[in-house]
DNA sequence: TATATTATTAGCAATGATTATCATTAACAA
DNA sequence: TTGTTAATGATAATCATTGCTAATAATATA
């Protein structure tokens, strides 16, 4: 059976090498601590959950090669308002291909979601094509985020 | 004629008073900085437009300043991901009440729209409610933003 | 109006996330 | 196996923002 830990090809392989990227111990080791978590870690989570077991991996690589995986879009870049990036898989099997973000501002959980995703994507659609026109923007992205306090923060204020 | 350069009272020196604030110098003229632009302005800028007229108002203070007119929500801190906050005021006759961010990643120029916002509050609510129930957040609060290149940047890539 | 109280400030140092530098190491094509 | 060159690790640098502290100014009170 398949798995992250070990050194057989995977499928990004392909696209490292087609953007003339070498295939690396950091490169797969970072892709495969976001791929088993579904949280959004930090890069400083990652460093330290790394750290154990690749104790030669610095954090200056961290973030070298989440800037590099975030270009080949293999995993999206989330910025929560705190200071401090978080990172999340692009595609997992674990949470839905589009979704939104609800965000604990205690605790800065941040919680996928994909309810209503329908209505709000087509919203986005005519609000963007509606303001391409008006403004005349080229449009490239867009980011949607509920702020609140979790069940765990809430008591606590 | 009311304008915002003379020291008469300010509908916002009862806010002040009442939140145990002072009105200083520092607070009237930052205030009066925001209510005279429809730029979203980072701290600095707001530093560098005042130092002129002002020459001791330091960095610090207006970083303070910032910091307790957002806490009197008489002005909004608004992050477009490069780092540095911008302002703007929370209220104008000059822009529409309920507005969202459409963003230049280019030149940083921050444009508000209302167009198609009745449909974005009322699907705002409606998911905010549905979220709340589903996953227990109390939520305080959101963020809709547009990223894309304007027409002057367009050209320059 | 003069004075006491205490919030506010200026200047500077410190922070903390991220990035630049550069000599060394490791991927991988041949 | 080896040469080329991308990638790395350690450290220093950057940059927006915040902490600190003595001095100042806004307001309450006499």
């Amino acid at each position: 059976m398949k798995n992250g830990r070990c050194r057989e090809k995977h499928w990004w392989h392909g696209k490292f090498r087609g953007c003339g990227y070498r295939v690396t111990v950091a490169r797969e080791a970072i892709l495969d601590v976001l791929a088993r978590t579904d949280k959004h870690m930090s890069a400083e989570d990652i460093y330290m959950k790394l750290h154990p077991i690749y104790p030669n991996i610095g954090l200056t690589t961290v973030y070298r090669t989440l800037d590099v995986l975030s270009n080949l879009a293999l995993i999206f870049k989330l910025e929560i308002g705190d200071g401090r990036a978080r990172y999340e898989l692009a595609e997992s099997p674990k949470k839905p291909s589009h979704h939104h973000h609800l965000v604990c501002t205690g605790c800065k959980k941040v919680v996928d979601y994909s309810d209503f995703i329908d209505q709000e994507v087509k919203l986005l659609q005519e609000t963007e094509k509606g303001l391409s026109e008006k403004y005349n923007f080229k449009i490239t992205n867009h980011l949607i985020q509920f702020y609140g306090l979790c069940s765990e923060c809430l008591p606590r204020t």
